[in-house]
DNA sequence: GACAAGATTAGCT
DNA sequence: GCTAATCTTGTCT
């Protein structure tokens, strides 16, 4: 299979632009010689301008630095003290957003993602959380700022198989402040999206 | 140095 | 549906 990945181009565009067009898209995780595949079937856009929700809210720090350099690179983070979270960041330098990979389909190598993610009764338990893709895909802060645009240990390639996903809008899951933004995006129906209300409390398709 | 909060998950009721 | 687990990060002293 021949991984294409998205261009530089792809990433500089609006954060929302960004996080419906990654639905669909396969991102592709090489661990030494094994490559791992999943498709994109839940994101979360984060604006820093506006959101209070966004880890780019407010001042520049240590931390979010990163989702204030150019689009096209990996922000991963730490939470809970057990959880890592997978980021795109989207737009030019100086613009604080960044697009959460919520959930995946996994594609190619899912008897590894069975192995790396541990507990899982069900197929859809392996990647249907932000933090679940991450142990399914062996992702962890090592590959924060890692550079999307070339085939890395880490990259988002374009999907070339024909398919039809209808992709539903609705709120975001899990934040406190911010929650009125309606900048979460799945395909609908589909079984590795996360279990929420808000799958039923759709904004719009 | 101390302290509170957090873009979650798993396990129990 | 509810809550403990667990530690990094940001902010304040």
């Amino acid at each position: 299979m021949n991984f294409i990945p998205l261009t530089e181009r792809f990433y500089l565009r609006g954060a929302l632009v960004v996080a419906r067009e990654l639905i669909g898209k396969l991102l592709v995780r090489k661990i030494g010689k094994l490559t791992l595949t999943a498709k994109i079937v839940e994101t979360e856009a984060y604006i820093g301008d506006h959101d209070p929700a966004a880890h780019s809210y407010g001042r520049i720090t240590e931390r979010n630095k990163i989702i204030y350099g150019i689009g096209g690179v990996a922000y991963v983070y730490f939470i809970y003290g057990n959880y890592y979270c997978f980021n795109v960041v989207s737009g030019r330098k100086g613009v604080g957003n960044a697009i959460l990979i919520r959930a995946v389909e996994p594609v190619i190598g899912i008897e590894y993602m069975r192995k790396f993610r541990g507990k899982a009764k069900n197929d859809y338990e392996l990647t249907n959380g932000p933090s679940k893709l991450c142990m399914s895909l062996k992702i962890d802060k090592s590959l924060n700022g890692a550079d999307l645009t070339k085939r890395g240990a880490v990259f988002v390639s374009r999907n070339t198989k024909k398919e039809f996903n209808e992709i539903a809008v609705s709120k975001r899951i899990g934040i406190n402040v911010g929650t009125e933004f309606p900048y979460r995006f799945f395909i609908k129906d589909n079984a590795f999206v996360t279990k929420h209300r808000f799958n039923k409390e759709i904004v719009f398709t």
